[in-house]
DNA sequence: GTGAAAGCGCTAACAG
DNA sequence: CTGTTAGCGCTTTCAC
């Protein structure tokens, strides 16, 4: 085969030139494309007939339309996204930045964004931005001109960045808040307090929080839950930490719990509360007997660790899909300029085999 | 905040002038995105030096470039990806397509080609095709403007539309093979073989192969590769199924394999073996005492469930940054026109609990 | 309702 | 080494 990449279509022909020896060209594709010039010349039209007739139907006399489209069928025309984005702006692309995919918490996430994206015609961009602030900021004005919007799930920006950039940039968040700017969120505070009732009515007198990242905005807010409600409950509530929400955090995290006599710990995640779980049995403390954990997200997995763990759920992909949205909206030329909307979405906590009564 | 999207200008400047109310429009980012244009008036040469300053740095005069380069940074200057695209062919993005993102299985893969393009400057777009092979003919369409080509993840096309597609399409396989393509394997056979001959060297005397989808190429390579390694071994070799490579398949197919009396139990994934082990459980069937079970993938999760998962590993990350390695070498202008490269990824098998010695 | 014409921002001959 | 000149394929005024 000579060159199949269907670009580049310039050297393709001055290779295909010099090169014609063994390679079957006849079963290549045309080097052209067939533009919507080559459609309106067959149809008789001129190019902005069949332009309209895609983009704009209604501006286009009925009988006319059908026939562009026949023709257009016939000579299986395509049209050209990358022409139509540079000259009317609009990209019908998205980009969803995450920062891990190694995090299966964000896999709903990401499934969610897909599919709304994807049901929408928009095509989906996803970049990971290492858990670094830089990162994300390098991501967006990279992609700025070949997208149409970004979704920042659990941004690491602080706000001041945030809100600068969405002057420049479409933007809407998930897990994340940020003055003026749209964004999908889970009920942080009625979740943490399910996991505080929960934890209450078994017994325990108190808790310890083992915490995310300092610069991650969840970590603060299901903080400031967990410690509000069990003040309601008159239980004493600790942070520590933070730690890396990865299984590998689990082990320092667990420690940690136990050197402050925790009878009760509530992990920033999954990932980490099976970290601590899996240091907790090397270390020959049974849960839930003689401690309970508790995590956040329900991820893969949370349903068959041992035991298995109570967590609080949430509908990750949902999330996902209401923050695209969310931008669609925004970037939808009929937009209303009303003050950006924000969707908290339900959590609920799902109770199994981690939690126990509090040890007498 | 009036519209802060930076696309659609031409639009925005007639909201912006139709409701120039309250909106505090002196925020706004100007609505004119600096070109080359500016950028060579400011610097005093001509656009092309601009560009060229760019993307062919030694064809341009070095004090030139410098001097064009300090006054691109001033001015904010950045080349828009689309122009380029469109203009050159080259569109610096390829696309990944996978058939289901809620398989963990492809979460290694993902990430490794994201990494691999991202490393390259390449942005990265993420398609699912729900397991069907019309979705993804129908994204390579879709998209073919768009990407320099594509990474097929387990391909769910027959041969034929594959080879086809790639007439038109620069395309490159993770877990599957295509005469005439580039493609990123493991090592089915080596890798199957360790399989059987741990079971064996347990004394196992059969195995049961509970397969994944008959479309998937992999299903039929490792079943081939099972079913020859026992027979090597004087095993006799069993194919049950097709079952849903998920969790949920394994209700059905643990069931299968109890009545076929196994008692060692090759899955077609770890999704598929770890339903497998729950339903065991369920049953009352002690693993692995009385059956031994074997994933394929190692996937988060494997090595936390109970018992822990004795399964082929394989690099996955390797396998998707390879494939996408591949795509950009056949895509380079200085392409070899060699015959496509094939990689193939050496597996290991970890073995953890879930195997253990035949039962009397 | 339709056509002509002017670009979107960039690259790539081709001269000089 | 650098400038001039055409476009890439499409959308979008602006006339008719």
């Amino acid at each position: 085969m000579c060159v199949t990449l269907g670009f580049r279509i310039r050297q393709w022909q001055a290779i295909a030139k010099c090169c014609h020896q063994a390679y079957n060209i006849g079963t290549m594709s045309s080097p052209k494309r067939t533009t919507i010039y080559d459609v309106a010349r067959e149809a008789g039209v001129a190019a902005s007939t069949v332009s309209r007739s895609f983009s704009d139907p209604r501006r286009v006399n009925a009988t006319t339309r059908e026939h562009v489209l026949e023709v257009a069928e016939r000579l299986g025309y395509r049209p050209n996204p990358l022409a139509t984005a540079l000259q009317s702006g609009r990209t019908a692309t998205i980009a969803l930045l995450v920062p891990d995919i190694t995090n299966p918490h964000f896999f709903g996430t990401i499934r969610g964004a897909e599919r709304r994206a994807s049901a929408a015609g928009v095509t989906f961009i996803l970049g990971y931005t290492e858990e670094s602030a830089d990162n994300e900021r390098n991501q967006i004005e990279r992609l700025a001109r070949s997208v149409d919007g970004f979704v920042l799930a659990a941004s690491r920006m602080p706000d001041s960045t945030t809100t600068e950039l969405a002057r420049e940039h479409n933007l809407a968040l998930v897990n994340r808040e940020v003055e003026g700017l749209p964004s999908a969120v889970f009920d942080n505070g009625p979740g943490s307090w399910q996991i505080v009732e929960h934890l209450a009515s078994l017994g325990h007198r108190s808790l310890v929080y083992l915490s995310g990242p300092h610069q991650s905005w969840l970590a603060g807010e299901r903080w400031r839950a967990l410690r509000s409600g069990a003040e309601q409950r008159g239980m004493t509530a600790t942070r520590l930490g933070p730690f890396p929400p990865r299984v590998v955090g689990g082990g320092a995290a667990a420690d940690a719990a136990l050197v402050a006599k925790a009878t009760a710990i509530v992990a920033h995640n999954d990932l980490l509360a099976i970290g601590v779980l899996r240091r907790l049995t090397e270390r020959g403390v049974r849960v839930p007997q003689e401690i309970s954990v508790v995590g956040y997200d329900d991820i893969f997995g949370a349903d068959f660790c041992v035991p298995a763990l109570t967590t609080l759920a949430g509908p990750h992909e949902e999330a996902g899909s209401a923050a695209v949205e969310l931008l669609l909206e925004k970037a939808s030329p009929s937009a209303t300029r009303a003050a950006p909307r924000r969707v908290t979405l339900p959590s609920h906590l799902v109770i199994r085999d981690s939690t126990g009564p509090a040890p007498a």
